[in-house]
DNA sequence: CATCATATAATAGTAATACTATTATATTTG
DNA sequence: CAAATATAATAGTATTACTATTATATGATG
């Protein structure tokens, strides 16, 4: 898998960047650093002008690659959700059994990120946290209408549909396959962040739980 | 309830706020308004002048009762989660039967909010969208921990707490009541924020339809 | 190897934001 | 009526989120 992955570049809508990143040695410190300095900081101070001194660039320069940061949160957390993607279909290509590839799927989409050689300059454990803590910012916003539209959020909701699709496939009957499966994917996100930052509110401690959890979750609610 | 719910003041952890906005005449049209506002405009868009400009008082006088932008939006969502877990107590405290009282409060919770004519100033309805649309931007911050301990979040901890204590008595043996009731809470607003900006992530396009996928949910995992 | 294009860096500037501070003017209360 | 308190007006600051311009470095092509 991993020479496989070597040779595969993940697609992000060309409207989301000004300057591809990956074309450019600054492009791909704009992107390694800045998941390190979101991932330190937090999206709000966050900005191109510490990003630019970090780097030793310059803050216009890095406006060369993305238009604002906001684009480069978009930017991110489609990478992360193509990642996630390539290992779903990469991981559940061959099995034919329904109930045995939607396990598998529930499996990829709430386990703990580990590490990905493949793209050096991309740490995926602090893209993972980047995503938990700061997804939902990218989409409440009063622009969503109009970004979607311009399909910035395609690739997410691909990945909704894939794993709707081996709801409907294990059970044809069920009638909320779509939002079984937001549930699942966001609702992970959730409890990784209530799991560091509320853990009162949730049951998922160690690192296996919240798997386990919507495990039950999307099985109890597909055999009744 | 409306004759009673008169005589009830939501009670707001007093670190919220500088001066108490119940307490003047001025502090009330603080809160109606930016209700107004923030629906508008959005909370990254919303400012304090703006806001001053609306009301026809000034910047400086609305600092007098919050520190900031962050402050007033803990206290609108403290104050939704206390409204909301008034009419889960009240309408769930004569119920024996502990499948009929999880139900009524998952019904409670999940249900679109409607107009309560107690409150004068405070539109309840827009206010859910507020907690639909910016509530994660409350706690996705880097000073969730310290807030939290400062108890700027013990109302929707309790509100959580109250469903997971019910699915505790409905099914002791249940693994999972906290991640259940935080995913029920959560999980409906995100399911309400699909349905008018991502349609096809959801089944829920109808008035009821979150409350029925919950109740599946949740009555399918406790039973199985 | 000269030149031409392009990438990057440096500098400066702007409007808006998120405040703080000070003073003036109302309004309430004791 | 005086004193305290609330509100309004004004001004000022550091930072943000950019845009624009110019300079310099690198690299590709003829």
């Amino acid at each position: 898998m991993e020479q496989l992955l070597k040779s595969v570049k993940i697609a992000i809508n060309e409207n989301i960047y000004v300057k591809d990143p990956e074309s450019s040695d600054l492009g791909k410190r704009i992107i390694e650093e800045s998941i390190l300095m979101i991932n330190e900081v937090g999206f709000e101070s966050f900005t191109f002008k510490k990003l630019g001194i970090r780097i030793k660039s310059n803050e216009s320069s890095i406006y060369r690659y993305f238009e604002n940061k906001h684009k480069l949160l978009l930017y991110l957390t489609s990478w992360y959700w193509g990642w996630l993607e390539y290992q779903l279909v990469f991981a559940t290509n061959g099995i034919q059994n329904p109930g045995e590839k939607l396990e598998k799927a529930i499996e990829i989409v709430t386990k703990t990120t580990v590490e990905d050689s493949a793209f050096s300059h991309i740490n995926e454990i602090l893209l993972n946290k980047i995503v938990i803590n700061e997804y939902s910012k990218s989409y409440l916003t009063k622009e969503v209408d109009k970004e979607n539209k311009d399909g910035y959020f395609v690739i997410y909701k691909r990945l909704v549909n894939r794993i709707s699709e081996m709801i409907n496939n294990f059970n044809p009957d069920y009638k909320y396959p779509s939002s079984l499966a937001s549930t699942i994917l966001e609702g992970s996100l959730h409890q990784n962040f209530l799991k560091d930052h509320f853990s009162s509110l949730t049951d998922c401690h160690a690192k296996e739980d919240p798997t386990h959890y919507f495990l039950h979750l999307a099985f109890s609610s597909l055999k009744s």
